[in-house]
DNA sequence: TGCGTGATTGAACAGCTGTTTAACCTGGTG
DNA sequence: CACCAGGTTAAACAGCTGTTCAATCACGCA
């Protein structure tokens, strides 16, 4: 009884979580616009059964943005980086496999919402404690405004990967996705690399002037 | 007669290109998936003259698109930069009168397509003339490789941008559009400076150790 | 065995989409 | 004056959208 009472249950929520899974991988490749019947082809049902099961399609979109956070959650554990440019690439090829979700993301940066915004706000969070981190070990420069710089950071990666997939992206293909994404880190890593070692500018003049226009961060209102 | 008749072709010509205006803001607005039944109305016309003058929704979006295009390049020459920091204020200020243009360039690269890919092109060798010229008169540092310096900083700062207004920018008012933008600059103008001035990294271990995974960029293959 | 509950389906719904068609109206031309 | 071309409109088209409804099916429970 029991057992099957586990085999209806598993079987039950077998099928919302395939649908819920189609769904992560249709607005992936698609974006939000994608219709409910397509999901629900992917996963082999209807799309009565789509609303059924998530109420309405916005609860459906609700429903994969929870899940893709649970797995970002779940994931972050792992991903405790130890400074060395080694973890990066551990970190991209572990990527290839949470495709889908990673390109799911793409499409939620791109369309905005909830969902982006608590990304961004994640990626600033570790970006800010790694900063902290390499600050304190001295291989991080100093700050003027370190919350600024470390927002600032998050958003120009984040949004220049976003805008390169897409530009580049073959969304539809999660191989080609993967090949993408090498090429992206391939790219444009090193030059990055070069701006943080010796920056952009030879003095400082042009930083100084502009300050000359706003307050000090830390000191002025707000 | 001449004046009846250039009368009739610019009432004929207003009337396309007020289509096509009230286009280019709805679709900035409301992106792209925008019915063309409001543009129609936005322009006080029926949705079917708009197809009757522009033969499809595709053609609407191209001749949009064309018509940004011929803006950009209009400015392009009054935008000639001189390198000071005031420079930059004075574009954001004359870009308050563009905000409609703005926003759909803002949209079309949250889209994609080959108005945005032209967009980053042009902005690359703007960027790139632009940094020869610094590094020419002694205020830029060489760079190990020049035109992936200027990719990437192309990509970053556009995709920054755009992520910012993806997230923080209420699209439907152009007046909230400019405060958005001024936010922006003032968030994020000080930290960029001062990582382009002093850099992040103390020294330049991770850059040499990334260096061992890839091959030089001007000598490898390619 | 029968009851009942939940998963699942196919059809129908109203509303929107881009596009087509026929008619209308205005203004210039022969 | 008649005529024709082109701007403009309202209506209709097929197709898609999300959602609803009734019916069917399978299965656990008493």
């Amino acid at each position: 009884m029991s057992a099957s009472n586990d085999e209806t249950a598993a079987k039950a929520g077998a099928t919302a979580d395939r649908i819920r899974d189609a769904a992560i991988a249709r607005f992936g490749q698609d974006g939000f616009g994608a219709g409910l019947r397509a999901v629900a082809a992917d996963a082999d049902v209807t799309a009565g059964l789509v609303v059924h099961h998530f109420g309405s399609k916005e609860g459906l979109r609700k429903a994969c943005d929870e899940h893709v956070l649970a797995v970002m959650r779940e994931q972050k554990t792992k991903a405790l980086t130890d400074g060395t440019a080694g973890m990066l690439m551990a970190q991209m090829a572990e990527l290839e496999h949470y495709a889908p979700i990673v390109l799911y993301l793409m499409r939620s940066l791109q369309t905005g919402g909830e969902l982006a915004a608590t990304l961004i706000e994640q990626m600033t969070e570790d970006a800010d404690a790694y900063l902290a981190a390499g600050e304190a070990a001295g291989v991080v420069l100093p700050s003027r405004d370190r919350a600024a710089r470390t927002r600032y950071l998050a958003y120009q990666s984040a949004g220049g990967m976003l805008l390169w997939f897409t530009l580049h992206g073959s969304n539809t293909d999660p191989e080609e996705f993967r090949k993408s994404f090498r090429r992206y880190v391939e790219e444009l890593a090193p030059p990055a690399l070069e701006l943080f070692t010796q920056g952009l500018l030879v003095d400082r003049s042009m930083l100084d002037a502009f300050l000359m226009y706003v307050p000090d961060p830390p000191a002025g209102e707000r």
